[in-house]
RNA sequence: GGUCGGUUGGCCGAGUGGUCAGGCAGAGGUCUGCAAAACCUCGUACGGCGGUUCGACUCCGCCACCGACCUCCA
């Protein structure tokens, strides 16, 4: 039996607004589309948390069994800044202006940025990562689609989504929670400016200026596609004309994923989504992470401590732990002591599953409450996990189980006092949810073997000093080490060492 | 202004109509030549005012405060 049906999943579906068990259109495959980043600038903290949600989701429906296409698109195609003036400047290219790159070299930087920092957070690959720029024919032919099911119309070059034909007959705005008449009328609109019916039309394609460097042949000329259309032409393309489950960032629910609804019914005559998931903000110290403000962070930063804001650095799994503390419904805030604390409760982690490696399992008098205790725990995890992915709750339960491995490690209770199957459980259960799906490592040390060649050395001559209660010694080498940042571990089994940072 | 969400102990952060979150910090302890590290044990909480209820931190109403989105944003 797969852990799906062991474990149901249950989601929270934003276009519903509650929780819902998720059943795949065709299990045991599962669908799932989310939205990466614009690649335009370095990844920053926000593109972390993204990045390890959705990580982490694909990671349980794996563990669970589901086979899973994971579709994580890069928008290498500008979004205009300004269109409202049409004095607008596409990110790429302004980018690219100032820095005097080629567009497609800022791309390729930041491409490559993000995915060394998504490999750095342990994130997966996802099975397939296309860009908007590779999908520019899949991207005209869905325009096509929506302008001869007359949801679009042209104008000079431009294709703009014909929002009040839309509306007329579907609930634009239901998952944003949007009204279309509430829009107009709030709407800051400059007249005569733009060739749009209606404000909130939005562009499917556009007509590139002479100066515009980003720009493909398309029946109606020369031009870029819109803001919208790549994720509903990838999608599609992908995984088909409706699928599983779709994310992204709460920001991005309107009017980003409004639109793709409109888009998918206008080309295909359905929404698409069968579960729509949307993960919460992070702010910086209680505010806003925003570049204006002055407390934007890039990913490589908190791995430097390079930042003002920063008091040191944090490793990847710090941030990957921190993160998954929080329930990615709820907002994540990030301060110093956060993350401080964050990285003394990963370390514990980490211990005992050290210390669960060494175990040795030999029959004892069988203890009936600790042998139900244990396994109940290992159930308590997969059922948290598929509530929604609650990783706080699974997380306490992990930390409670590492109460009971420290038991057994330091004698404080007899591991014979658990059946050998529900020791085998423990430790399956507690390495696969910490490691498989929580996806962390432990704690890089930088050490080679030359290293650990030279420590046993310097141990050993510590050990001798303090056997010989040459005490003045025994602390230089111990302190001197310190200072250089190897701490030395006395314990019972020996002195062990580990390297800062 | 509109829409939505939040307000939990020193800090972070879950959750529930009536015995438990969890982590960090703090206190005590084990270990140790001393220390560090590691491990064990232990407090304190549910924004305010009403209501429903045998019973509310949990449900309802009002108020206050905070935040997000409404414009590109993960």
């Amino acid at each position: 039996m797969p852990l799906f049906e062991q474990y149901p999943l249950s989601l929270y579906n934003s276009m519903a607004r509650e929780k819902q068990l998720f059943e795949p259109l065709a299990p045991p495959f599962v669908g799932l589309y989310t939205c990466g980043p614009t690649v335009y600038s370095e990844p920053h903290l926000g593109h972390a948390r993204g990045l390890i949600t959705w990580d982490l989701v694909f990671r349980y429906l794996r563990h669970l069994g589901y086979r899973v296409r994971y579709v994580r698109n890069i928008t290498d195609v500008g979004h205009l800044e300004d269109e409202v003036t049409d004095a607008g400047e596409d990110k790429i290219t302004k980018k690219a202006r100032l820095e005097r790159l080629e567009p497609m070299e800022v791309v390729q930087q930041y491409t490559v940025a993000y995915r060394k920092a998504a490999a750095d957070l342990n994130a997966l690959s996802p099975s397939i990562e296309p860009t908007a720029s590779g999908h520019v024919p899949e991207q005209i032919q869905a325009i096509k689609n929506i302008l001869s099911n007359g949801y679009a119309y042209e104008r000079d070059g431009s294709v703009y989504f014909n929002l009040a034909r839309y509306a007329a007959s579907h609930p634009y705005g239901k998952l944003s929670g949007k009204v279309l008449d509430d829009l107009i009328a709030g709407s800051r609109q400059t007249e005569g400016l733009n060739q749009k019916q209606s404000p909130h039309d939005f562009a499917l394609w556009k007509k590139a200026s002479p100066e515009h460097i980003m720009r493909w042949d398309s029946p109606w000329g020369q031009g870029f596609p819109g803001w919208h259309i790549e994720c509903s032409a990838m999608s599609t393309k992908y995984l088909g004309e409706t699928f599983d489950l779709h994310g992204g960032g709460m920001d991005l629910l309107f009017p980003h994923h409004e639109a793709e609804i409109a888009q998918n019914v206008g080309c295909c005559g359905n929404q698409g989504v069968r579960y729509w998931i949307h993960h919460n903000m992070l702010t910086i110290e209680g505010q806003k992470m925003a570049r204006s403000l002055g407390n934007f962070i890039s990913i490589e930063q908190v791995f430097s401590g390079n930042h003002p804001l920063l008091e040191q650095a944090y490793s990847p799994m710090t941030v990957r732990f921190f993160t998954l503390q929080s329930h990615y419904r709820s907002p994540v805030d990030f301060s110093n002591e956060g993350l401080q604390a964050a990285e003394k409760s990963y370390r514990r982690l980490m211990n005992a599953a050290a210390a669960l490696d060494k175990l040795e399992y030999r029959a004892g008098a069988f203890d009936a409450e600790l042998e139900r205790q244990i396994q109940e725990a290992c159930h308590t995890l997969y059922r948290e996990l598929s509530d929604d992915f609650n990783t706080p709750r699974a997380l306490a339960v992990l930390f409670e189980l590492s109460s009971r491995i420290q038991d057994f490690r330091s004698g404080n209770k007899v591991l014979g006092g658990i059946s050998a199957d529900a020791f085998a459980q423990l430790q399956q259960n507690f390495k696969a949810v910490l490691f498989d799906v929580f996806g962390l490592l432990p704690e890089t040390q930088a050490q080679t073997s030359k290293l650990d060649g030279v420590m046993d050395m310097l141990i050993r001559m510590r050990t001798e000093a303090r056997a010989s209660k040459d005490f003045a010694a025994s602390d230089r080498i111990r302190d001197e080490l310190l200072a250089i940042g190897i701490q030395l571990k006395d314990g019972k089994e020996g002195t062990t060492f580990s390297v800062e940072g």
